[in-house]
DNA sequence: CATCTTTGTCAAATAAGTTGACAAACATTT
DNA sequence: AAATGTTTGTCAACTTATTTGACAAAGATG
């Protein structure tokens, strides 16, 4: 039988694997950039794309995000420049973030009342116990420290 | 001074308003299933879609992996409409687990050894600590159970 | 066997993406 | 001040993507 793990997991080899690539013009409207800066701040080398067969730009989602990220300082009054350096600098926290959450949350059950993501050790706590992230039906939701069997 | 909150926060936006609309083609690529079969699944309601101004179809990531999820169920042998009602039934916890992560990832501090995002509050450890995500410098990462001040 | 479901493919039209060039606004250097 | 470099808009000509509607075919269902 299929469990609620192995259904979990499909899904998550959809995110985790950037089987997502972008058009130019989904990646402008998400953004508000428009696709000329797109195609010149690449040109600079400020931000990546690669091409598909046909020869069209294709972008991840991390790079749709570093494109925002770039605007949100340029509206703070940033040069292009100094944007894309303070960018630079910041932007790794995320890919961090996202490949510790990506391999924490890999296990998870289906209890009476709901799901309950195993998400492993936690320091400052009992070594046998772990950390879990419990949505409850009628929207309770809440992490727990408890036991593991 | 921006904090890295102030600047996780608005990466955060980006990332939470469904600001992303994806084109028909790349929902296809990404999830292995052709433009025709999207339209058509589309037709059944077993999608949705949005209208761009110009007249074409635009879909949300969670549109994307439902496709994705239907598609998986395909794979294991199941009829198309024994598919949808699987994942109907299923893909709410998804949504949740978004949802319940965009409620709790709002407050990151920068400390010496690198960022730390406060979660809030656990079950099961003294009422006042509060659980953290640390993201360390040289790719420790990990949860923790501490006071916070 | 007849029917419904599901998907492929083709055609004609519109929209989106590509490169290259010219221009304009603005900042930086000489 | 003049010259140069940065950044973005816009236009043109061309290629690729998307849209709808129709026909066809394979498979499941009754």
């Amino acid at each position: 039988m299929e469990t609620p793990t192995d259904r979990f997991r499909k899904v998550k080899n959809l995110i985790d694997q950037d089987a997502l690539l972008l058009s130019i013009g989904d990646v402008a409207t998400a953004t508000g950039v428009s696709t000329r800066q797109i195609r010149y701040w690449e040109k600079k080398g400020y931000i990546n794309s690669t091409l598909s067969e046909s020869g069209q730009r294709k972008f991840t989602y991390f790079e749709l995000l570093t494109v925002g990220m770039i605007q949100s300082r340029i509206e703070a009054g940033y040069t292009l420049s100094g944007a894309v350096k303070e960018v630079q600098e910041t932007s790794g926290v995320f890919k961090e973030l996202r490949k510790f959450l990506q391999e924490r949350m890999d296990q998870v059950n289906e209890i009476s009342t709901g799901y309950e993501f195993d998400l492993g050790e936690v320091e400052g706590v009992d070594e046998n116990k772990h950390l879990f992230l419990s949505l409850e039906k009628g929207h309770k939701r809440s992490f727990k420290v408890k036991k593991c069997k």
